[in-house]
DNA sequence: AAATTCTCCTGAAGGC
DNA sequence: TGCCTTCAGGAGAATT
């Protein structure tokens, strides 16, 4: 499941093989993802150089000469490189055809998106009500305190928010709540400056931590070159149901906040 | 209006 | 073995 380490991950790895590539075709085998794909688009992209790939959020933005390309990998997608020779594997909704490799996107859930926009990829509807990136300086304790000060919501539900910060899916918010000792189901407005402060940092951490390890794979995520993710080994709390906290040794518990599954440790958040 | 619930989808896993 | 149910969750849409 792609979060923002995911994410980084593949814009890195991609960007590394494609910046200043000519796009000779884009091929779309299936186009009803999350939007479906205009096919009036591919004209706009085929022989188009790209000039920039970078992200905003999950959301990877890959800027050509004239227009981008917005690609969202949902919950299952992958972008990955292949022989132009290799047969399509299943899922596989499309594909970019660049020199000798070809780019492809796998999606078995077809959560994710592709679109093309000729205006300002940032100025997008789905990209501009997006809140802070978590890298960034404003993205601190003081903004998640002010921010947050008359939430009524659960913190676990309020770090996952994309208008508050981008990036942070269920797997880093469990993590970052349990380096900072928060309880997930805390309320936001109940939280003072000064452990804001600490979960502002513990979410950079993790997220550049995790970031340094290719990633976490649970089992969907491979980067285009085909590398899992290694940070599974170094989660705290996500998927550890009755294993021990690694600190006090207590059995690390799950419940239901928001639907999602969290994991936290009783003795070690409060 | 903020907060919560619903929805899309497929594959894996578990129960009987 | 096989069919059924449940679960996984990003994030916009719908609802409360």
């Amino acid at each position: 499941m792609p979060e923002l380490p995911e994410v980084e991950t593949t814009v890195q790895a991609i960007s590394n093989k494609l910046l200043t590539q000519k796009i000779d075709s884009l091929e779309v085998h299936e186009s009803r993802l999350r939007y479906p794909f205009k096919h009036n688009w591919v004209k706009k992209i085929d022989g188009q150089t790209i000039v920039k790939i970078n992200r905003r959020g999950k959301y990877i933005i890959i800027k050509l000469v004239k227009g981008a390309l917005i690609i969202h990998l949902g919950m299952t997608g992958k972008l990955y490189f292949a022989n132009p020779q290799d047969p399509l594997k299943k899922h596989d909704h499309f594909e970019f055809k660049i020199g000798n490799m070809n780019l492809r996107y796998n999606d078995p859930r077809r959560f994710g998106c592709l679109i093309w926009t000729n205006n300002d990829p940032l100025q997008h509807a789905l990209l501009i009500n997006l809140g802070k990136e978590p890298f960034s300086k404003t993205f601190s304790g003081d903004y998640l305190h002010r921010k947050g000060r008359k939430s009524e919501t659960t913190i676990k539900n309020f770090i996952m928010n994309n208008k508050v910060v981008v990036g942070v899916g269920n797997i880093y918010a469990n993590e970052a709540l349990y380096l900072a000792g928060i309880h997930p189901k805390r309320k936001t407005c109940n939280i003072s400056l000064k452990r804001c402060d600490e979960l502002a940092y513990s979410i950079k951490r993790v997220l550049a931590k995790a970031i340094r390890s290719g990633g976490t794979t649970i089992k969907d995520y491979f980067s285009p070159s085909g590398e899992p993710g290694y940070f599974k080994n170094k989660l705290y709390v996500y998927g550890r149901k009755n294993e021990s906290c690694r600190r006090c040794k207590n059995k690390i518990k799950r419940m239901i906040i928001g639907q999602r599954s969290s994991f936290y440790c009783s003795h070690c958040q409060t």
